[in-house]
Parts: structure tokens; C-alpha cells; sequence
DNA sequence: ATTATGAATGAATGCTTATTCATTTAATTG
DNA sequence: CAATTAAATGAATAAGCATTCATTCATAAT
């Protein structure tokens, strides 16, 4: 037997017990101080261990970061996929549901938002990070095209480009978290999903009840 | 007389002179490094000159950044600025040069854009940045509002609340920006500009002709 | 109870980097 | 042409930081 299939329900469950409280304490951070001035031992001390712990479990700094990304992108995922699956069958409604969620608690969190942009901030250098910040939007974007392409033919809407207005709609959507986090608590949540919800009676005028 | 007042022309050009000449120097340095892998050292060699240049320039790294984020406010400002300017004065076709200038080569580049997104990405924890990004949008948005109050008189729009309008363009055009420099070459400025007259048609029906 | 193994510690190391400042170079003046 | 003043240099300094690893602590196996 190797050493790791030796391992112990209870140690291996530590071990990634871990890898998930520094991941949190690298988010508290990089919100705190941004991505710049995170040192390892501000994430050691923030997760309440030693100097060496991130080392330890994640080899390295840049490590670390890549893994918080990931972290925050999936748990991003999987807050709209969410969404939709809780919601009944029909687009508008799908629609509405699919685009309140990026307002929700857990994503929309100042906190997380912080760590949204400062990767956002580095994207363009650093390949890892501009790689999985792809990603987080090409899933969503296919979603997004189905559901809309449902509501077109559903509505007998015409004129309306769907590639164009699907990237136009991600485009607030980022635009709205820059708003809440930038602005001094003078732009929320509610208040962003209610710009959100315009734009779409806006766009589609025969369905506005949904996005009331 | 007073030294300060005794400068020959020359030399008090070189100083305005070098001092523009080292923000576009952290302008590039940025763009191709990030904010955070950014030296002094790059820097200084990016404008050909030695190491103690910038600190005798602008004193510290942190100032050298400061004027950079002001530098890229006010050109930003000054290109919409010129853009309402140079257009009739009919509400419309000044909402569309309006938007339309957010995505000239000038302010949409993609170091700019860089730029942007890595004070952003800080602003979070640094008041500075985080002050001076929120006065870009302030003098945006009043400008904004007056274009658009006098567009909805004029078309006798109903049930436009011009806040939450204001508020949802100026999201989009910020996201759209995200979607260049995120998007490897598949988004460009025109793509981005497209989106956006998509959103004003949208919106204002009657007035299209002005965002073809 | 004893041993073996995994997890955590934190002082020490070595590298990077902002800043300083004595010295050099260039321009201006009388 | 000196003499004066401003601008620029770049080696030296000191502080900060990620990473290493010998050692300690905790848990599980026998």
C-alpha cells in the first residue's frame, strides 16, 4: 500500500480542512489589504497557525493564490447553477433567477468581490489567473444563450441579437459588483439587481412580471 | 527673487517632461507586469533612466502610482469631455458619442485598460485609489443624467427611471471594458461599442437612428 | 504503553526591493 | 570662461518577505 491510501478518514478530512480555512484566510486578506500587500504570514496569522503552514500544504504563495481563485470561481458556479435548478421551467423566470443570483449573499459579498477584482487587476499578466477568469465566464455564458434563446422564441421578440445582448447583460452584471464594491456603501446588492431587472423588462417589455 | 521662480523655461519643461515621461514608463510597466510584480527598477529602465529617478521625481513608489491613477482620470475625462463637445447639441446623438468615446484607442487601449483594473482591484484597501476611481464616475454620471433627462423629455419616454438607467449603462460600459481585456483578442473595442448601442436601442426605440 | 507517522512550528536563510545620498554630469549665468 | 545651480546617477543600505527544515507535538497502530 502507498503511504496515501494509508491515510485515515480523519486526517485526510484535516488536510483538506486546511487547504479550505487557508484559502479563507488568504480571502480575508487580500479583501483586507489586497492582493499586493498579502504576505504569507498575514494568511498564517489570519487562519490563527504558523509561519510555514501555507508552505506545507500548498508548496507555494502562488500556489495558494491560483487555488483561492479557484476557489471563489467554483463556489461562483455552483451559487447559479443552484439558481436555476430551484426554479421552474419556464425562461423568464429562469432568466430572472439565473442573473438575481450574482446578487446573492454569498457571492456578491463585499469580501469576495474584493478578491474578484484583484485577480481581475492581475488577469492580464499573469496567464493562470486570465485562464480560470475565462472560464468562469464561458460556462456561464452558454447558460446563459440557452435561456435566452428559449425566451426569444417563446415571445416572438424581434431585433434582438442574442450573442450581443448576452454579452451585454455579463457585462452589467460585472460592472454592477464594481459599483457595489467601489461605491461606499451607497450601492448594494438590492440596489444592483434592481438596475439588473430594467435592463431586462427593457429588453423583454412582454415579460416584465417576472423581473419585478 | 525666489529660486522657484528664477527656473528657466528649459528646465522647468524637462521636469513636467520626465515626470509625464515616468507614468507612462509605470503605465507599461504595469500593463506587462502587473501592479504587484511592478519595481522601481522596471520603472526607471522602461524610461531609459537610473534607478533613483523616480524617487526623485515623485519621492515614493506610492506617489509615483497616485499621480498614475490621477494621469489615466483625466485623460479618461478629458476624451468624453471632447467627445460631447464635438457633437451637435441634440440629446441623442450626444448620448451616443458619449458612450461611443469610452471605446476610442486612446482611454480603451488595453494597457490603459490594465491599468484601470489594477488600481481597482486595490482600491478595496487603498482610499486613494479607491477616491479617485469613484470621482471618475461622479462627473460621468452628472453628465450622463443631463443627456438623458433631456433625451426621455424630449421622446416622451414613460417608465425610464434615469438613476437606475445611469447606473445600469455606466455597469455595462465598465463590464464591456472587463471583456476586452479579459478576452484574448476575441473582443474588441467595436464588439464592445456594438453591445452598448444594442442596450441604448433597447431602451430608446424611437430615437435608433442615432445608435446605428 | 510504546512506537511510528503525520502535522505543525518558528527561527534562520537568502533574495528582492524601495530608498538614500555622495558623486558626477549638464546647463545657465555673469 | 569660470562659477553656480539643477538634474541625474548608481552603489550602498536597510527592511520585508517567501521559503526551508530541524525540531516539537498529536494522533493512530500494535
Amino acid at each position: 500500500m502507498t503511504p496515501t491510501s494509508n491515510l485515515q478518514p480523519k486526517r485526510r478530512a484535516a488536510k483538506v480542512i486546511r487547504r479550505r480555512q487557508l484559502i479563507e484566510a488568504a480571502i480575508k486578506s487580500i479583501a483586507k489589504r489586497g492582493l499586493g500587500d498579502t504576505t504569507m504570514a498575514h494568511v498564517s496569522q489570519a487562519a490563527g497557525l504558523s509561519q510555514g503552514i501555507v508552505n506545507l500544504h500548498f508548496d507555494s504563495k502562488d500556489n495558494l493564490l491560483n487555488e483561492t481563485l479557484n476557489y471563489i470561481r467554483h463556489e461562483y458556479e455552483e451559487n447559479w447553477r443552484n439558481a436555476i435548478e430551484n426554479t421552474p421551467d419556464d425562461p423568464a423566470q429562469q432568466l430572472a433567477a439565473l442573473l438575481r443570483s450574482d446578487y446573492n449573499k454569498k457571492v456578491a459579498d463585499i469580501q469576495k468581490l474584493a478578491v474578484w477584482f484583484a485577480f481581475w487587476g492581475e488577469a492580464k499578466s499573469r496567464p493562470t489567473y486570465k485562464k480560470i477568469c475565462q472560464e468562469r465566464v464561458t460556462d456561464y455564458s452558454q447558460s446563459l444563450t440557452k435561456i435566452i434563446d428559449q425566451l426569444i422564441n417563446e415571445g416572438e421578440y424581434k431585433n434582438i441579437k442574442t450573442p450581443q445582448l448576452v454579452e451585454g447583460i455579463i457585462a452589467m452584471a460585472d460592472g454592477l459588483w464594481l459599483n457595489i464594491l467601489i461605491s461606499d456603501q451607497g450601492f448594494r446588492r438590492q440596489n444592483a439587481e434592481a438596475v439588473m431587472m430594467q435592463y431586462l423588462c427593457h429588453v423583454f417589455p412582454d415579460h416584465q412580471a417576472a423581473f419585478d
